[in-house]
DNA sequence: CTGTTAGCGCGTTCAG
DNA sequence: CTGAACGCGCTAACAG
């Protein structure tokens, strides 16, 4: 491997001069450019990131945390970062904390060690002071815990009012929710969005709502068991994608129809739901302008410029496939 | 951040000294190591991993590279490799290539320049040459491509054999394959592992065996197509699971029982294979395993310690399930 | 416009 | 056993 050094000798000139071709900046004369130039093209010289990053205390590289690197949304995700990130030179490294503490936090630490300029954090384990204490720039997406923290995530609310609403529309008559874990604003928010519109229901009783912790075993267990209380439901509501796949495994296997005797609606739009038969129905979130929105935002604060919004809170959509009725995909 | 030298002020000491303690080589007086060691510990010091790696030329970290992050295949991989390195003081990273030859390379000359230490490769674009010519230690995970690399991989051909046997013990009458992409050796040795048990068989044609690429869209197509010419079909060996959910897919389309008419065999044993419905009976490698051991090769191959074995072919195991007939797990 | 020089934080001889 | 000094490869003043 050629050093600096080998270059500013074969052109002829000081390391500084090398240096500055290679950043583009200070005043270089267009001749000894060249020289420059030529050399490092003769040498196939390429400067070595690790010195670079210790004078600069920089490694021009970021981190995507998520909770589970299975869940397609993330990895979704991923993607949109890892493009911005690299269109503006960054090194994205991903990281999958499993939902637990020690090993976000192991992250975190190890990659401080290595100049990480920032984090994307998807998850939910660090409470806003602990990443304040990080002293490094970090944007939640998905998660919102504080204010102070930029923040990118969808309308989860409205998003849910749009499903539930639709399953009511399409002739639903009692319709159960399965949420995401108790500690999660946006499983919350989406609660609440079911319980806007049924909430007053006269058919509405709060054990309609069951938690299956954005989990597809869990949810199918749970769905067991309130079917098994509730014959009547008629229509499900999930907090996610994952949740509804496991509750639909989970009609299905008791030989209820779908979406003849059940419809179900899901929440987040991944490809997975497209993956299993009849596709899902759910309220996909523009997964990938997410990612390009926190990328972008993580940059900026890395770059310290300033950002004008803090909080986005995108619009979603309804897609209409083959587990609610009236659609073009159903069976 | 305190730097090594707050360290040897505050205890009186040489940086030298200092290090030593750090890397416990070298000799140095208990009291003086005790010095240090509280130094340490009330300044907080944690060593600098980019200075370190800079003189070590070496960033004890090394990469794994798969062509799709969304197949769970390799996400159950990369704990195993991770859980491995870990343990050996090294920093995983994971790599998405997308199967693209670009990327991959983009990749591994992004992560020389931190001097990356060495490569887990579950990916197909890169020739023996290339490779070679990286001149960074290597391991192939689930692909052979040279002898000179190492490898590990699973027993393919008679993986493949056992899932078509037991196609045949079950009672079905015309298998089809859905194989890999071509140029994929595993791909063809699972295809061969089909020839071997029915290509002799008087119902056998050529043409029962399509290309699904590995991809669920793909093999799911190719069944409707396989299906339409060939209406007998009543079993189907799919080359990995996620194509032989795609089958499911479009079977459960078609209106056609499975497994009553129709009984599908994976190979992988990936979880998602448990998430549909009904569940999909698999070829299980043992995947973890298989990350276990190529960490651990590669690693040694690093450390310039000796390989006893080069080429691993693990064992695989059918597991039945809801696709195929005679199971418990059946609908 | 260009070269010299002093770090960045740490590991490692080589004398003591 | 310990410390001084150099080097890893590069950037950033500071002179010229």
């Amino acid at each position: 491997m050629a050093t600096i050094k080998d270059v500013s000798r074969l052109a002829g000139v000081s390391v500084a001069t090398v240096s500055r071709v290679l950043n583009q900046n200070g005043y270089v004369h267009e001749d000894t450019e060249k020289k420059v130039l030529n050399a490092i093209r003769e040498l196939n010289y390429i400067p070595n990131d690790v010195a670079r990053s210790l004078t600069k205390k920089s490694a021009k590289m970021l981190a995507l945390i998520v909770p589970d690197i299975t869940n397609p949304f993330f990895n979704e995700l991923a993607r949109a970062v890892e493009k911005v990130t690299q269109l503006y030179g960054y090194a994205t490294i991903l990281c999958n904390s499993d939902d637990t503490p020690a090993n976000e936090k192991q992250y975190i630490h190890a990659l401080k060690q290595k100049y990480i300029d920032g984090f994307i954090l998807a998850t939910n384990t660090l409470s806003p002071e602990e990443i304040q204490q990080l002293d490094v720039p970090v944007v939640m997406l998905d998660r919102t815990i504080s204010s102070t923290i930029p923040t990118v995530a969808s309308d989860n609310r409205e998003g849910a009012r749009m499903a539930v609403q639709f399953l009511l529309n399409q002739g639903c008559r009692t319709i159960a929710h399965i949420r995401g874990p108790l500690e999660l604003s946006i499983a919350d928010e989406r609660c609440q969005g079911y319980l806007d519109e049924v909430g007053q229901a006269d058919w509405f009783q709060p054990d309609l709502i069951v938690n299956g912790d954005f989990n597809l075993h869990h949810a199918a267990d749970a769905i067991h068991e309130l079917l098994d209380r509730h014959p009547d439901i008629d229509g499900i509501f999930a907090g996610n994608d994952i949740m509804a796949m496991g509750a639909l495994r989970a009609v299905q296997k008791r030989g209820v129809a779908v979406p003849d005797a059940m419809q179900i609606v899901g929440y987040d739009g991944i490809t997975l739901g497209g993956m299993v038969y009849p596709e899902l129905t759910t309220v996909a979130q523009p997964i990938y302008e997410m990612g390009l929105l926190a990328a972008r935002m993580l940059i900026k604060l890395i770059e310290k410029k300033p950002l004008d919004v803090m909080h986005y809170k995108l619009d979603v959509e309804l897609v209409q496939r083959g587990t609610t009725r009236g659609s073009a995909n159903q069976p």
